[in-house]
RNA sequence: GUGGCCGUAGCUCAGUAGGUUAGAGCGCCAGGUUGUGGCCCUGGAGGUCGGGGGUUCAAUUCCCCUCGGUCACCCCA
């Protein structure tokens, strides 16, 4: 609009209160950090620990443990290199979670690691409702455990963050895209069947017979999703340790009472991912419906140059598209400012009263304000209000006279006069 | 990267078949209440009508370009 700067494209400024820009809201800082303190506290109840890794990595480590060929690797990634160092603004945060747990070897401190994070990730695409250039991901690795037991701890931490947030129009989807083995064997059969139907297909799905053939399951042709109904299943090429796998997980989420639907079509458009695979979604959210997605990653660890298989499985969820939810679920999107104490103080004397005052109930950890710029009472009693003041003290010559202040409960409108001498043990009930 | 839609006050939006001082609601500030908020009343500030070029006696309005926003495709959180 004017000619000063702005926010680059599909970013965005998170103010102290909400903001709707063309019928986007974009939650106050107060909101986002409701969010995130609920989150910690749902974490914290399943075990899982805080990890922050930085923000930039090597390049090289996402186009590995990413893959190559994936979409975010290909085209969306922000890179860029300073003497013969390539960095990259992660585009996700499993792989530099992984890469931590490798490096600091916490593997060798026993048990499984039960790792969150929360923190922002990098996207060179183009900008839509519910996806951005800087968005922000929370998410959990678990690292170190095989068994379903592990898969179903994942996605419990999950939906429990959802209920506990208030998000309770959700749907689960899963699937198993067992291991590489009966990936390959699968992918052949896939390019058995869609080889005589080359010509059905789109030019997007025909290069995917070539670079990922079980991309062409989540296309959204409706011609092409008619194809997929005859198409061989991926579950018929789990081995019996995988299908068993799946199996369990599956019966284990019944046991907690976690509703699902199973998916054959679900793939996920990373490369890490192997055996379970899960995606919630919310039909609130338009064209990326997507709240969360994850899966099992047991082979990120080799992919990354690791000696070792690391079995390990993980989620990660936006917050951006967390709030559309939680907003089109009806929740309120504002969190008011509120302070404990207004000192509305008039002239110079009162001025520097309120000063020490402030500074006294302060350290006895008291939020009080006071107005900086010398306002008028009626300017200083608006703003009081606004801020949610429970209680004002008002002082002006006439109090410093006398040697007692008003005090005004700001809900009931009450006022009493309090000397100045007793005025600190009123404050500290 | 491709395509549709949209840019008028801080926000949400009216408006002019091209015409002289561009409006409303909310918000903000002030007064009504010379020291008392939230409700009400009154007033005020705030706009190069996104930017540049063109057509015209005259452009916020019509045309072109550009920038920005937004939605969708691809894909993902």
């Amino acid at each position: 609009m004017s000619k000063g700067f702005r926010n680059i494209t599909g970013t965005f400024d998170i103010l102290p209160d909400s903001q709707t820009i063309d019928g986007t809201t974009i939650p106050g800082a107060r909101i986002w950090v409701d969010a995130e303190c609920r989150i910690r506290g749902v974490m914290a109840l399943y075990g899982f620990q805080e990890i922050r890794t930085p923000v930039l990595e090597p390049t090289e480590l996402i186009a590995r443990g990413v893959g190559q060929d994936t979409d975010i690797v290909s085209k969306e990634m922000f890179a860029f290199e300073r003497g013969d160092t390539r960095y990259v603004m992660r585009p996700e945060v499993t792989a530099p979670v992984m890469r931590s747990y490798l490096q600091h070897h916490l593997d060798q401190k026993g048990g499984v690691q039960k790792l969150f994070y929360i923190g922002p990730c990098f996207r060179a695409e183009r900008p839509q409702k519910g996806r951005y250039r800087q968005f922000h991901q929370f998410g959990v690795e678990l690292i170190g455990a095989e068994g379903a037991l592990a898969d179903v701890e994942a996605i419990s931490v999950m939906m429990d963050i959802y209920q506990k947030l208030g998000v309770h129009d959700t749907r689960l989807r899963i699937n198993s895209l067992g291991d590489e083995t009966c990936r390959s064997k699968y992918r052949k059969a896939l390019l058995e069947y869609f080889e005589p139907l080359r010509s059905e297909l789109s030019e997007t799905s025909r290069s995917r017979l070539k670079t990922n053939p079980l991309r062409i399951l989540d296309t959204k042709v409706e011609k092409e999703r008619a194809l997929l109904k005859n198409a061989p299943r991926l579950v018929d090429f789990l081995d019996s340790a995988g299908r068993a796998h799946f199996t369990l997980v599956k019966d284990m989420l019944g046991d907690v009472g976690i509703p699902f639907v199973e998916d054959p079509f679900l793939v996920r458009g990373l490369d890490y991912y192997s055996h379970t695979t899960f995606e919630l979604e919310s039909p609130v959210l338009g064209a990326q419906s997507a709240l969360a997605g994850g899966g099992r990653y047991d082979f990120l660890a080799k992919a990354i140059g690791h000696r070792h298989q690391v079995p390990a499985i993980g989620f990660a969820a936006g917050f951006e598209r967390l709030f559309q939810a939680m907003k089109a679920g009806g929740q309120n999107m504002d969190i008011p400012q509120h302070t404990q104490i207004y000192l509305v103080a008039l002239g110079d004397e009162a001025q520097r009263w309120a000063q020490t005052t402030a500074a006294r109930w302060r350290s006895a950890g008291h939020s009080v304000i006071y107005d900086l710029k010398g306002r008028s009472m009626k300017a200083q009693m608006r703003e009081a209000n606004r801020l949610n003041a429970g209680m004002v003290v008002i002082i002006g010559s006439d109090e410093l006279a006398s040697g007692s202040v008003v005090v005004r409960r700001m809900d009931s409108g009450e006022q009493q006069n309090v000397s100045l001498a007793s005025i600190d043990s009123l404050v500290a009930t």
